[in-house]
RNA sequence: CGGAGCGUGGCGCAGCCUGGUAGCGCACUUGUCUGGGGGACAAGGGGUCGUGGGUUCAAAUCCCGCCGCUCCGACCA
C-alpha cells in the first residue's frame, strides 16, 4: 500500500478525550474513530489490526474442533423471557421495539438464539459434545463507556457455546477452551494468566478469567513467576487428548487479581511474587443447565431418558485486544506492533521522495515484497524523513527498511525492527530478512 | 446510577468573570528556500461559538431548558 493512497488519519497532537496510551494511540495512528460514547468506527489500520486477532481466534478455535456460526445481533424479548433474563439483566442490554410494537433488544450475550437454535435440531446424545461460536458484535449499554475500545458498549467478540451430555464431557470441553484461550493470548504476543473467577450460581472450580499482563492494566495481579516464563505455544497440544493435566498444570500456580488478593495467606514468598497489572480479555464458565433447563434444551440420552444438555460458554473481546496489546506494547513514540497482528509487517520510507536513485531502489523493494506477498506500507510522499521516521513509529509497524541517498550512493538501504537501531545493508539482504 | 466538568474551524486551546469587528498553535492550500527524526518564510482557505428559548439597542460572553461528550466513584468481554 502506497502511504499517499491509504486512509490514514494521523494526529500530532493528544486527544483531549483519551486518558490511556491505547486510546490515544489508536486515535492519533488514524485505527478508529469515536461515533458515539463507546461506539467506534474502524479505519483501515485499525481494521486490519482487527481482522488479524479475530482470523488468530478462529484459527485456534477451529483447531478445538469448534464451528463458526453468525448469529443475529438483534434478538426477540420473548426468547429472553423464557430464560428469565429479561428482567434480570437490567438497563446494560439495549431494549427496542419494533413497528408492531414487539419487543426486541440488541443482543448482549448470546446464550438464549444459540439455546433456542439447539434445541430445535439436536434430540439424541449421538449428535454430542458440539462447540458453536462466532466472532461479530455485541451491545452493552456500559453506564460510563471509557478507555476507548477497551471498555466500548458496541464490542467485537468472540463467544462459543458448548453443548455436552453430562459434566464430565462438559469439563472436556472446557478444557480445550482453557489451553486454547492460553495459545490465543501467546500467539498475540501476550502473557496470558487465567484466574479462577466467580462462578456463580454453579460453584465449582470451571470459571477462569484470562488476564493479559500490561503496566497499564485495570486490575492489580498477583502471582507466581513462573507465569512470565511459561510459553502456551511450546506446549505439543492434542485436542482429542484429555487435556486435564494441562490444566492442571496451569492452574495450580498461583494467581489473583486484587479483590483475591489476601497478603496474609498468599502461597507465594513475598520475595518472589510478581506484583503487576493486566487486563481482562476473556472469560470461559461453565453454567451447567441454567439455560437447558428453562428453555427445554433435551436430548435423549440413550437409556430411554431425556436429559436437559450440560453447557458453558466462553468469551473473548477481540476490539478489546487491539487495545490490550498496544497497552502491553508501546513505547514514548507509538504503538510496537507484535509480528502476528501487525497491520503491515514493514514500512518502506522513501527519504527523498523525487530523487531519482532513491526512488528506482524503494520501488524495486516494494514491488519485490509485494510479490513476495510481504505486507508493505510505502511512504513514498514529498514529505521530510522526520515527518515519515515519526509517523511510522507511531503506527508501530514491526519492520522499518529506509532508503536515502546517502545509503542509495554506497549501494545500501537501512533496515531495523521497530524501536532499534537500523543497519545499512544491500536491498537484497533486506529483502532477503524480510520475505 | 451518585458526584464534577466541558461543548468556539479537522485536532489542541484562549476569549466568557467585567456583553460591543471571533482569535492562537497544529493540520490544510499555494509559492520559495530546504531536505536523515513532526523544518523556515510568505500568502491563503475554513467557524450559524452544541441546541432551543429568554434578558438586552447589542449575546461566544448573562439566565433557563434540552442534547452531546469527558473525568472521579460503584459495575463489567
Amino acid at each position: 500500500m502506497r502511504r499517499s493512497k491509504f486512509f490514514m488519519p494521523t494526529m500530532k497532537e493528544n486527544p483531549a478525550e483519551a486518558q490511556i496510551p491505547s486510546h490515544c494511540l489508536m486515535l492519533r495512528a488514524g485505527m478508529v474513530r469515536q461515533t458515539a460514547a463507546g461506539i467506534y468506527s474502524w479505519l483501515p489500520l485499525g481494521y486490519r489490526v482487527l481482522k488479524k486477532i479475530e482470523q488468530i481466534v478462529r484459527e485456534e478455535m477451529d483447531a478445538t474442533g469448534a464451528q463458526e456460526i453468525l448469529m443475529p445481533t438483534i434478538q426477540p424479548a420473548e426468547l429472553w423471557r423464557e430464560s428469565g433474563r429479561y428482567d434480570d439483566y437490567g438497563k446494560e442490554m439495549l431494549r427496542i421495539t419494533d413497528r408492531h410494537e414487539r419487543g426486541l433488544l440488541y443482543g448482549p450475550t448470546h446464550e438464549e438464539i444459540v439455546t433456542d437454535i439447539f434445541r430445535n435440531s439436536v434430540k439424541s446424545y449421538r449428535d454430542l459434545p458440539q462447540n458453536l461460536y462466532q466472532i461479530h458484535w455485541k451491545f452493552r449499554d456500559e453506564v460510563r463507556p471509557r478507555f476507548g475500545v477497551m471498555r466500548g458498549r458496541e464490542f467485537f467478540m468472540k463467544d462459543n457455546y458448548s453443548f455436552d451430555i453430562d459434566k464430565d464431557s462438559a469439563r472436556r470441553s472446557y478444557n480445550k477452551m482453557f489451553v486454547s484461550y492460553l495459545r490465543c493470548f501467546a500467539r498475540m504476543g501476550l502473557t496470558p494468566i487465567p484466574m479462577q473467577a466467580d462462578s456463580g450460581a454453579i460453584g465449582g472450580d470451571m470459571s477462569h478469567e484470562f488476564i493479559v499482563l500490561a503496566d497499564t492494566g485495570e486490575s492489580a495481579v498477583y502471582c507466581d513467576p513462573t507465569w512470565l516464563y511459561t510459553d502456551p505455544l511450546s506446549l505439543e497440544i492434542d485436542f482429542d487428548d484429555d487435556l486435564q493435566p494441562i490444566v492442571d498444570r496451569w492452574t495450580e500456580l498461583y494467581a489473583a487479581t486484587d479483590d483475591k488478593y489476601d497478603a496474609d495467606n498468599c502461597p507465594i514468598d513475598e520475595s518472589r511474587l510478581y506484583t503487576g497489572r493486566g487486563i481482562e480479555v476473556g472469560h470461559i464458565f461453565y453454567f451447567g443447565t441454567k439455560y437447558s433447563t428453562a428453555m427445554g434444551a433435551t436430548v435423549s440420552d440413550g437409556q430411554g431418558r431425556d436429559v436437559a444438555v450440560e453447557m458453558g460458554s466462553y468469551g473473548i473481546g477481540v476490539s478489546r485486544l487491539a487495545g490490550a496489546i498496544i497497552e502491553a506494547s508501546h513505547d514514548d513514540n507509538g504503538i510496537v506492533w507484535p509480528e502476528s497482528v501487525a497491520p503491515f509487517k514493514v514500512g518502506l520510507i522513501n527519504l527523498r521522495s523525487g530523487d531519482g536513485p532513491c526512488d528506482a531502489v524503494c520501488e524495486n523493494i516494494y514491488a519485490s515484497l509485494n510479490n513476495a506477498g510481504v505486507e508493505t506500507l510505502y511512504d513514498e510522499r514529498d514529505e521530510r524523513a522526520g515527518v515519515k521516521f515519526a509517523e511510522m513509529d507511531l503506527i508501530g509497524l514491526p519492520w522499518q527498511v529506509a532508503v536515502g541517498p546517502r545509503g542509495v550512493k554506497a549501494g545500501t538501504v537501512e533496515i531495523g525492527r521497530r524501536g532499534a537501531a537500523r543497519e545499512e545493508v544491500s536491498s537484497e539482504s533486506a529483502l532477503a530478512r524480510l520475505a
